[in-house]
DNA sequence: TCCTTATTTCGCCAAATGACGAAATATACG
DNA sequence: CGTATATTTCGTCATTTGGCGAAATAAGGA
């Protein structure tokens, strides 16, 4: 029950929500997760920490930056199947859809702010688009 | 989004998350919750209308008595997920089997305060232990 | 009609939460 | 080593939330 209610807890807030949506696309940079959400970077820092801590995603270390991903499936089912109940409560959400359309703008600016490599764009927009296009 | 917030927020609580899994065997009379709980019958109304307005629960009036339950088949498809998310996460809880056999004890004493009918304990009562015979 | 009972609403309080800025920590570079 | 940068942690503040008791509302019975 404890693990139920940190992530019923941390889907409650709308910032870490969308935080959470945006990761879809793949990996993101605290810096990039800072920018689309508009938020100062201590709070987006305390959301992602809720968010880790209640295992809706994992994050690296990489130098000075730290990128965060979505759980991944060695997650426990409880988490796996909260992440499926997120996606599919918002595949036909306009303001989600908006949010990804944003994702792409701020990823077309990578490597400005942080060394996220090329390959990992590359994948990155390449799968975006196609989860995308299932939205369309 | 907006359902889906209320949702998850609803989820958060533990108090919260206990009467909705309590409604698991059955319609149940905000007498019974409030017993259940424990809180104060305030308090008890006002986790009430949290549930209901998220869409989670349904209730109906019988005199001065009301009667709630889980949200059935024509809720939307967000609260069923939920609901399936809340009930297949705590399919092993042991604090929920112990709350389980706290509510067949309430149940037994139907009568006692709310005018529930012969037919709809004995209804309730024999899902309840099909239930918890899964559990089991 | 008055009294009792069940539930909801209201008001208050303490605790929790989300937001921010400042400070601390970690990493990279000249 | 000093400076710059990215992120996290800490402290503060305003708002929200969960709990309670009192008041209000609705229903039933004598």
């Amino acid at each position: 029950m404890r693990e139920f209610l940190s992530i019923a807890s941390a889907l409650g807030d709308e910032n870490r929500l969308r935080m959470l949506l945006a990761l879809r696309s793949g990996e993101l940079c605290v810096c990039e997760i800072t920018e689309f959400s508009g938020l100062a970077p201590s709070t987006v820092s305390k959301h992602l920490s809720i968010l880790r801590d209640a295992g809706l995603i994992d994050g690296r270390k990489e130098g000075r930056w730290v990128y965060y991903r979505l759980a991944g499936s060695d997650a426990s089912p409880v988490v796996l199947d909260a992440i499926r109940w997120v996606q599919n409560a918002h595949a036909a959400d306009p303001r989600v859809a908006q949010d990804a359309e944003r994702i792409v703008e701020i990823l077309k600016d990578r490597k400005k702010q942080c060394p996220a490599a090329d390959d990992i764009e590359a994948s990155i927009v390449s799968d975006f688009e196609t989860v995308g296009g299932k939205q369309r």
